[in-house]
DNA sequence: TTGCGTGATTCTCCTTTGCCAGCT
DNA sequence: AAGCTGGCTTTGGAGAATCACGCA
């Protein structure tokens, strides 16, 4: 079992080393779309749209022991067809579109869950077919036990590593098209047409810095607005439509600041956030209705920003904001200031309630647009009666917010018949939304970003050669007029709970990650992104088109580099330093590993302060490498221990496996709630002597155990052990682990005079090449070891691992193991061996088919014969043998130039009328005489004639 | 709200060198 | 007679991973 998941993972991973992006896609969309297909059956039967609920508690009282008591209307019949329509929707869903199925599902699951918002006895209403249903559920003591999600099984974890890839790869699709369109000329030069004299001087500017992209960001920002309904269209001409009208999507929007960017020759990318699906099965469940109808209805990318008006409301612009605030708005949620410009863009943005409710019900309407073509019916009552709890929760929360700040209220519709229960809501709930509050807590609400509404999911990065020196990449969401804004972006996606997992930039229809740049905490993350290396494969290509769009060479000027490269330093330690770290991992050299790293990853990288005494010219690439790198190898120390578990540079000893073990221990980096933190890399993997060995080590003489196991016996065999130390320790029950320090190269003896060493079973374990005694080789051929025996060489069987059945161990092997100066000989008697197998193999093969020729026509004949003897009794049997002649006579007879694949033979069957009239044909037995055959040369035929006038012609071999 | 500790549950890894009947 | 093939009583325990819950 174990070697069939190995074989699948190298196939897996052949697949994935030699493909290209198009391959991946198409492979991970392929196995995406088996699995939706093959789990569909199993899930559908789980998947009923909310509106089955009646239904499926009218069939199945006695569900989840539950006691439901219904009164069954004369809508039943009318639920069921919706129960019905819905499967099938269910199962199209599947096929078509695996995504939309995940959400579907989720969605309708978490409506389901949605039902343990009330303890008790819950009466619903129907009012559809004016007929009450009342369903009253007595939950047991212990069904909070029960609800207990069951555990995501293999299956579940690959489904959603799946969808997570193909999401992804979808997402940069999209990313790549929005990039494509940014290059527009058309919409570059209208962008330019519009924009003001004086501020087309930015692109004659020799060192760019974010104080010369103020104005321009700006401008911008006060002229285009975000609004959050979209049209279907291509993005192509939605953004041309953005254009005209000065209003788009966030998506749109921030793709008219890249286009502007660029049109003014500044070197941009367009970043967005990829807010891909989850790695872990059923991790989005809790908002996956939400998010996924705003991407239902919006494309793949959501849009939404925190700072902007919804809808179709008033733009918000710094020219106008005065006047807005003179009729009450608030003060605004999210400004970010500059640490170099100290830009403020204190504008006015608080959430309208309407624009909220819209929201509220736009989310609903489209979590149920999947489900709408099912059942209108279902579809009006959900939309209208199915207000949650949280939503009725988040509209207290609008009310008290606005109330607080003094927001009109005449815009606000809440439901008169939801404000009792509003009330009793309101008494607990004790936080207020948009109230002001400090950059450092980002400006955002909780309570607003409890909904991943709001989330920055665009912005452009211009480089910017005049910061730093060494020239930066500048954060820019025009947006919401914020330059230079990226540690915030981490905490503002928190605040909305969007995930920062990835973080890609677009140019030059490329693409790269950077969400080094945005990620402070990347331990938090490290887990949520998928396996590195099919990332990085995946990226690669996209990677060099990107350099290749942005790239440029940077001078670094030699009195200013080493001063720079401190600053740089400094300036990344700073930002990534807090009050915990105060230590860098001791036997971390940063310069050096990032610079080696980096090197690896591109190629080009270079180390800023070898290069100032080496180089003056690095690339902007290897530059930003570096700067990635150095993020990576510079965390905080986490405050929470749990987080040490997994983390990748730092390590406490508590949170140690077994087989772990710090070697050197130390430096201390630091403290956690009292427990030392060391480096990752001071943490070394302990192995049993046995183990190591496969890896082509031994432990060195006189070296002790780093640590000592007990071990599990298990009762059959202790009395085994009792007799033989196992194989890992030295006494029964003890496993003895070394660690890599204590090993040398493994030292076997070596081959002499043809003799191949083998160990007490009379074998060689060949683990990896390194396993193989001196002097050996290893022969993975089938049956070869007959040949070494004939030819008496000297050879051991190669043991490659082993197999468990019945509870028990048993060794495979493969191959042989024999003195490398036999192998020539050896594999010159297998070749021959070989093809003398063939041969024999292959006579034995035309010799059975010259059996089974030889029976078929016996047969023929005996039919033929009962055919002339019984045959005028039967007209039918006479027409079907007539039938079966004729055929036999294409396809044997007549069929003398046909091919046969078989080769070997070829008859040709005659049945004529007899040359002799004596000749009794009932009684007659076919003699060939040698006189009557003919041989054909050319087809090499021999054609038997008997006296009866029956012929076969066979083909000589 | 967040983090920690604990207990419950589930999953994964580790284990490790036959034997025999029937068929060719 | 020798060699090959396939089926057997298809483990079970430890530890890791994950989750829920109470508490601070």
């Amino acid at each position: 079992m174990r070697g069939q998941k190995e074989s699948k993972r190298s196939k897996e991973s052949a697949a994935s080393a030699s493909g290209t992006l198009g391959d991946l896609s198409e492979e991970a969309v392929a196995k995406l779309v088996r699995r939706a297909n093959r789990s569909g059956k199993k899930k559908c039967e789980n998947q009923l749209h909310p509106c089955d609920l009646i239904g499926k508690q009218e069939s199945r009282p006695q569900r989840d022991k539950k006691d439901v008591d219904a009164t069954v209307g004369s809508n039943a019949l009318e639920t069921q067809a919706c129960s019905r329509d819905a499967l099938q929707k269910v199962s199209r869903d599947a096929k078509g579109d695996g995504e939309s199925f995940q959400c579907s599902f989720t969605n309708s699951r978490e409506e389901l869950n949605d039902s343990d918002w009330e303890d008790g006895p819950v009466p619903i209403s129907n009012s559809m077919g004016g007929h009450e249903v009342t369903i009253e559920i007595n939950e047991t003591p212990d069904s909070r036990r029960r609800k207990r999600s069951r555990r995501a099984s293999v299956e579940d974890k690959e489904l959603a590593e799946l969808v997570h890839k193909a999401h992804l790869l979808c997402l940069i699709a999209r990313g790549r098209l929005i990039d494509r369109a940014c290059d527009d000329a058309l919409i570059q030069a209208s962008l330019l047409s519009v924009l003001p004299e004086h501020l087309l001087h930015i692109s004659k500017v020799a060192k760019l810095t974010a104080k010369h992209l103020l104005p321009l960001v700006f401008w911008f920002q006060s002229n285009f607005r975000v609004r959050t309904t979209s049209v279907r269209r291509s993005f192509h001409s939605a953004l041309n439509f953005a254009l005209e009208t000065h209003e788009g999507t966030q998506e749109e929007i921030a793709a008219l600041s890249v286009a502007l960017f660029r049109a003014l020759n500044l070197t941009t990318r367009l970043v967005s956030i990829l807010n891909v699906a989850s790695l872990k099965p059923e991790a989005d469940k809790t908002d996956c209705s939400s998010e996924d109808a705003s991407r239902l209805s919006k494309g793949i990318f959501s849009t939404s920003t925190p700072m902007v008006a919804r809808r179709n409301e008033v733009p918000v612009s710094p020219a106008t904001s005065s006047e807005r605030n003179s009729v009450g708005e608030t003060p605004q949620i999210g400004s970010y200031k500059s640490e170099d410009c100290h830009l403020t863009s204190s504008e006015t943005r608080c959430k309208g309630s309407d624009v909220y409710e819209l929201n509220d019900k736009m989310t609903d309407t489209l979590a149920c647009e999947e489900w709408n073509d099912m059942s209108e019916a279902c579809h009006t009552k959900k939309s209208q009666e199915s207000k949650r709890r949280g939503d009725l929760e988040f509209e207290m929360q609008l009310q008290m917010a606005l109330s607080a700040t003094a927001v009109p209220t005449a815009g606000i519709k809440i439901g008169s018949d939801n404000k009792d229960s509003n009330s009793n809501v309101a008494k607990r709930l004790k936080r207020t939304v948009c109230e002001e509050s400090p950059i450092s807590s980002q400006s955002i609400s909780t309570a607003v970003g409890s909904r991943k509404e709001g989330s920055p999911l665009y912005w452009a990065e211009v480089y910017c050669n005049g910061e730093n020196l060494t020239g930066k990449w500048l954060h820019i969401d025009a947006i919401n007029a914020i330059i230079d804004g990226e540690q915030k972006v981490e905490a503002v996606a928190a605040a909305c709970k969007t995930p920062l997992r990835y973080v890609v930039a677009f140019a030059g229809n490329g693409a790269k990650d950077v969400t080094r740049r945005y990620c402070l905490k990347w331990y938090q993350i490290a887990s949520q992104r998928v396996n590195p290396i099919w990332w990085d494969k995946v990226l690669a290509p996209l990677r060099d088109l990107e350099v290749r769009a942005t790239g440029g060479m940077v001078h670094l000027d030699k009195e200013h580099t080493g001063s720079s490269s401190e600053h740089n330093k400094e300036n990344f330690l700073n930002k990534s330093g807090s009050a915990e770290m105060n230590y860098l991992p001791g036997n971390v050299n940063l310069n050096a590993k990032s610079s080696l790293e980096g090197s690896k990853e591109t190629g080009k990288g270079l180390d800023v302060e070898s290069s100032s005494r080496s180089f003056e010219i690095a690339t902007r690439n290897s530059l930003e490498d570096m700067e990635l790198e150095t993020r990576a190898l510079t965390e905080p120390l986490p405050t929470n221990q749990q987080a040490y578990k997994n983390h990748h540079l730092y390590a406490i000893e508590k949170w140690l496996t077994k087989h772990q073990v710090l070697h050197p221990k130390g430096p201390i980096l630091g403290f956690c709630s009292g427990h030392p933190v060391y480096p990752r890399t001071c943490v070394q993997t302990l192995k049993t002597k046995h183990k190591w060995l496969r890896e082509g080590l031994q432990v060195k003489p006189n070296e002790r155990p780093v640590k000592e196991l007990k071990r599990s016996i298990k009762p059959q065999k202790v009395q085994v052990l009792e007799d033989d130390d196992y194989v890992g320790g030295n006494s029964i029950g003890t496993i003895e682990l070394y660690g890599k320090w204590q090993l040398e190269p493994l030292h076997l003896p070596h081959a002499i005079n043809g003799k191949v060493p083998k160990n007490d079973h009379g074998n060689v374990e060949v683990w990896s090449e390194k396993c193989l005694p001196p002097g050996t080789v290893h022969l993975r051929l089938p049956r070869v070891f007959s040949v070494a025996k004939r030819l008496e060489i000297d050879y051991a069987p190669a043991m490659v691992d082993f197999e468990f059945k019945n509870g028990q161990s048993y060794p495979v092997f493969d191959g042989i193991v024999v003195c490398a100066e036999f192998k020539d000989a050896i594999l010159e008697a297998y070749a021959e061996e070989r093809d003398r197998r063939e041969a024999v193999e292959k006579k034995r093969y035309e010799m059975q088919a010259i059996s089974r020729w030889y029976q078929l026509l016996s047969s023929i004949v005996t039919r033929q014969r009962i055919q002339n003897r019984y045959g005028e009794s039967s007209s039918t049997a006479s027409a079907e043998t007539e039938n079966v002649n004729s055929k036999l006579d294409v396809q044997l007879g007549g069929g003398q130039n046909d091919e046969e694949p078989l080769g070997c033979q070829q008859g040709g069957l005659h049945e004529n009328t007899p040359d002799d009239p004596t000749i009794e044909l009932d009684n007659h037995e076919h003699v060939f005489l040698t006189e009557n055959q003919s041989f054909d040369e050319d087809n090499l035929l021999v054609t038997k004639r008997c006296l009866c006038g029956f012929s076969v012609q066979v083909e000589e071999l």
